[in-house]
DNA sequence: CACGGGTAGTTCGTCACACGAACTATCAGG
DNA sequence: CCTGATAGTTCGTGTGACGAACTACCCGTG
């Protein structure tokens, strides 16, 4: 109830405009690799490992109509594939190219260093204690692995 | 592979990961009432005052011609208005139509308590920690106020 | 006063995004 | 086999975002 005598705010406003914050870095972030945020959230999920449409489509909550035209979009920009897969003939796999490789790969980093950027006027131990209230938060609210946390993006889950 | 033991992670990924929280809640909160999130937040930046288009576009960041889209369609829709702006012939108002502050009044509480849900789990002075550490992220990198606080929506115009 | 540069918005063309409904093809259980 | 569920695609529609080009107007300067 008590807002802005002193610049403080509700921890609804707090949290929609930390959101509209991290879009734009995010969205700018993407535009600059010649992505689209989707496409850069699309290539981060997929560092990981492959996933399935239907499965992409339950972590990036989209329809999967959306996801068809998505992943479309993105493979004719050479960055991700589509391979059958084995064990189910309607089933597709999608993954990253080399190229969407090599792009995430310089997209991820960079886009982290900019979000890293952002709580940059905060000490180190309030920025660990925003991580830890934030991630509670999005752990109760059970949000997808929508972007990989640091470890878990480059060379950890790959070979094949 | 360093991280999440325990359920903790990084601050990068907590802060996207709780943008993607919030975004998925506000679109599917405009959604209910007939909007999109870009339209809902036009409402919430107008229940405050009129603004003028270029206003508009620093406070949402969009390009000048994105926005003469987005009043266009929210116009189409009987939400907002746009009126001469008496100092200056150039220049229009973007104001709420009576039906689009009624269905302002509506949308933005109800947001409200959606957000205000996701946090529910940390305890009082927990969110308080919280919102006074995004408050100062959101502060120092100036973001624009495209969710007013509470006490902001209605009448009490509150400066600055 | 005229002129010229800056400002306020719109128009236009283009692409990305998101969805639902309808569709094809395959899987799995009986 | 059949039948119901599952995996994806196609299609049509509307929204969103942008840059470039444009109109109209403001204002300071000469």
């Amino acid at each position: 109830m008590s807002e802005h005598d002193d610049g403080r705010i509700g921890i609804v406003a707090a949290l929609v405009r930390s959101t509209f914050l991290v879009n734009a870095v995010y969205t700018e972030s993407a535009r600059e690799y010649g992505l689209t945020m989707q496409q850069g959230q699309l290539l981060c999920v997929l560092m990981t490992r492959p996933y399935g449409m239907s499965e992409l489509g339950a972590v990036l909550r989209l329809a999967k109509s959306s996801l068809t035209g998505l992943v479309d979009r993105t493979e004719r920009n050479g960055l991700v594939q589509r391979e059958p897969d084995p064990r189910d003939t309607r089933a597709v796999r999608v993954s990253l190219t080399p190229r969407g490789r090599d792009l995430a790969e310089e997209f991820y980093p960079e886009t982290c260093r900019r979000i890293e950027a952002l709580p940059a006027e905060l000490d180190a131990s309030e920025q660990e204690a925003l991580a830890a209230l934030l991630g509670r938060v999005v752990l109760d609210n059970e949000v997808p692995v929508v972007f990989p946390g640091p470890g878990e993006g480059g060379s950890t889950a790959r070979g094949s």
